[in-house]
DNA sequence: CGGCGTACG
DNA sequence: CGTA
DNA sequence: GCCG
């Protein structure tokens, strides 16, 4: 079952993990000396009471399952205090951005106010992110008296903080699940500069090796340059400076690369040879890093803001069926030089070999994002839609992917898997067809601009010229379209999987990121010689599907199978 | 100097 | 050449 | 553009 794998990968890294005894007191124990006394028992079995408020919906979700997962009793802020839930623990931990309305929540439960502490978010994602219990020391907003007087008897010590950065750096080489101490501490004093140092280069080469949280959740500390860089990136494409289109491409991708690379660094870059310490920053990235630690900003960014040519090229591109090749050929060779004229021309140019584009051009100025809460919405009346009797009457089941799935907070499209239930996954007939046209008299898909429903059944798929025999599996049913919801209107991709048993593969692979995707392929065939895809796992020799065992049921068995340390939807957003 | 994800319309 |  |  999921639910073994997941426990044991959590109890591996957990608050209660048994770890090598350094001075009679165990890592974890060390970790939890400088915090408040109530949080040095830590590692007894008595888990610690956490309340999450005031939050967003979407974080307070994610925080308060994980942190279940690591062993924390969770509280509703909202929630009554019944009779059979007795503290089980002597103190509280509030995580919130706001104490003063959350101490007003507090309030209520008198009993527990003695030990109160008052939490930034960060902590609880640094939580998630290093899989232990971090000290909350640098965290907290507030305490109640009680719980002040205990911390102040037992002093923080540096030694002890370097212990522990020690160690948790030297683990790091191998896998970037804990960070060292000196990430959460403000001020950065010269000792810490090696450390800092050797965690940057200890950091897994693969960005599926590595744990990068969604910026929605955790707020990254080089968002700023990372960004600049990603604008860098679409420049290269659109200039096609040198060389073929490809050529373009992977220059282009270097510049993702590194900006996805920097992602997961948690704390704020202050000099080029912390930059220069990161995989897949070289000279000329770094050259970029340094014009941004200097002035702030980044002269190609800025052409890319102020040049007419360069604004109407992004603009064209983000079209839906217009890509670069064609931006270009529009604006150079067209002389098409705005997005209205582009509009126009297309409608009344009948012959338009973009036949997509025409059906899309008509809605582009009423697309909007969407928030999570709406995403998660949209999932509902698909669903519902497929049970339209209150019966199950067409057996499906069906998962948020896409960067909503990692807790993205807003975004431009939806993306939406369904398969048949357990009980029915041996009929692999296709019920797109039927699920698009429901959709369509609910008003939910306003017009469908690309179709893959595949009646016929199977695929023949080569996968290697080497080999003899062909591989056969279901082609998956793909549908993209524009949908509307709250008169808003947004992208909307809908995936059927046909074989239930590829379910967990096909999840995997939309829910992103695409550098994520690209690197655990890239690991795959470097390190397994396996080639992932949306179907499964193959071999890169014979081509056969590889038989895993046990057989992946979940996300978290695949990631089990192929050896790699499991990340959670919210830890793929590289 | 070769490789960079993979599959589909 | 476009999409994910 | 960067890495092995």
């Amino acid at each position: 079952m999921s639910s073994k794998s997941n426990t044991s990968d959590r109890d591996e890294h957990g608050p209660h993990a048994k770890r090598p005894r350094k001075g009679g007191l165990s890592y974890a124990n060390q970790g939890l000396k400088t915090d408040v006394d109530f949080l040095s028992r830590g590692d007894s079995d008595r888990p610690i009471a956490v309340i999450l408020t005031p939050l967003r919906e979407r974080q307070q979700q994610i925080l308060s399952r994980n942190l279940k997962a690591a062993g924390a009793k969770i509280l509703q802020f909202d929630e009554r205090k019944s009779e059979d839930e007795q503290p089980a623990t002597e103190g509280l931990v509030v995580v919130t951005d706001n104490p003063k309305k959350a101490r007003r929540v507090v309030e209520n439960r008198e009993e527990t106010m003695k030990n109160v502490v008052f939490v930034e978010t960060k902590w609880a994602t640094r939580v998630l992110a290093e899989q232990r219990w971090v000290p909350i020391q640098p965290y907290v907003l507030e305490q109640t008296k009680a719980t002040q007087h205990e911390s102040s008897t037992v002093p923080e010590s540096d030694e002890i903080n370097l212990d522990t950065a020690l160690e948790a750096s030297s683990k790091s080489r191998k896998n970037a699940d804990t960070l060292p101490v000196w990430c959460r501490k403000k001020t950065c004093e010269n000792s810490d500069i090696a450390e800092k140092r050797e965690f940057l280069e200890g950091l897994p080469r693969f960005l599926c090796e590595r744990c990068t949280i969604t910026q929605a959740i955790y707020e990254a500390p080089n968002n700023e340059l990372c960004k600049l860089l990603e604008i860098i990136e679409k420049k290269r494409r659109l200039e096609q400076a040198g060389g073929s289109e490809a050529e373009a491409d992977i220059r282009a991708r270097a510049y993702r690369r590194a900006s996805a690379a920097l992602k997961c660094v948690p704390f704020k870059l202050q000099t080029v040879q912390d930059a220069q310490a990161l995989h897949s920053l070289g000279p000329r990235v770094l050259s970029i890093v340094q014009e941004y630690l200097m002035n702030g900003t980044v002269r190609e960014v800025q052409l890319m803001e102020t040049d007419h040519r360069l604004r109407i090229l992004t603009q064209f591109q983000s079209v839906y069926g217009l890509g670069y090749v064609s931006a270009r050929r529009y604006y150079d060779e067209l002389r098409i030089t705005s997005m209205d004229q582009l509009v126009e021309k297309s409608s009344r140019d009948e012959s338009s070999e973009a036949n997509v584009l025409v059906r899309y051009l008509g809605y582009i100025d009423k697309l909007a994002h969407l928030r999570w809460k709406d995403a998660v919405a949209v999932v509902d009346m698909v669903s519902q839609a497929a049970n339209v009797t209150g019966e199950d009457d067409l057996h499906l089941r069906f998962q948020l992917c896409g960067g909503f799935r990692r807790g993205e907070s807003s975004g431009h499209d939806v993306d939406i898997l369904y398969c048949r239930q357990e009980k029915y996954a041996h009929d692999c007939s296709s019920v797109m067809k039927e699920l698009i046209s429901r959709l369509e008299r609910t008003g939910l898909i306003v017009k469908v601009l690309r179709e893959s429903s595949d009646t016929n059944g199977w695929n023949e798929v080569r996968y290697h010229a080497r080999s003899s025999r062909a591989i056969f599996r279901y082609a998956h049913d793909v549908v993209h379209a524009i949908a509307k919801y709250k008169g808003c209107f947004f992208r909307l991709d809908l995936v059927g999987v046909r074989d239930a048993f590829e379910f967990c593969f096909t999840t995997i692979s939309w829910s992103g990121s695409t550098p994520f995707q690209r690197d655990l392929r890239w690991w795959c065939e470097k390190k397994k010689g396996w080639t992932f895809n949306e179907h499964g796992v193959f071999d890169r020799e014979s081509g056969q599907r590889v038989k895993l065992n046990p057989e992946p049921k979940s996300e978290m068995d695949v990631f089990a199978a192929l050896g790699l340390t499991y990340r959670a939807p919210f830890e793929r957003s590289c």
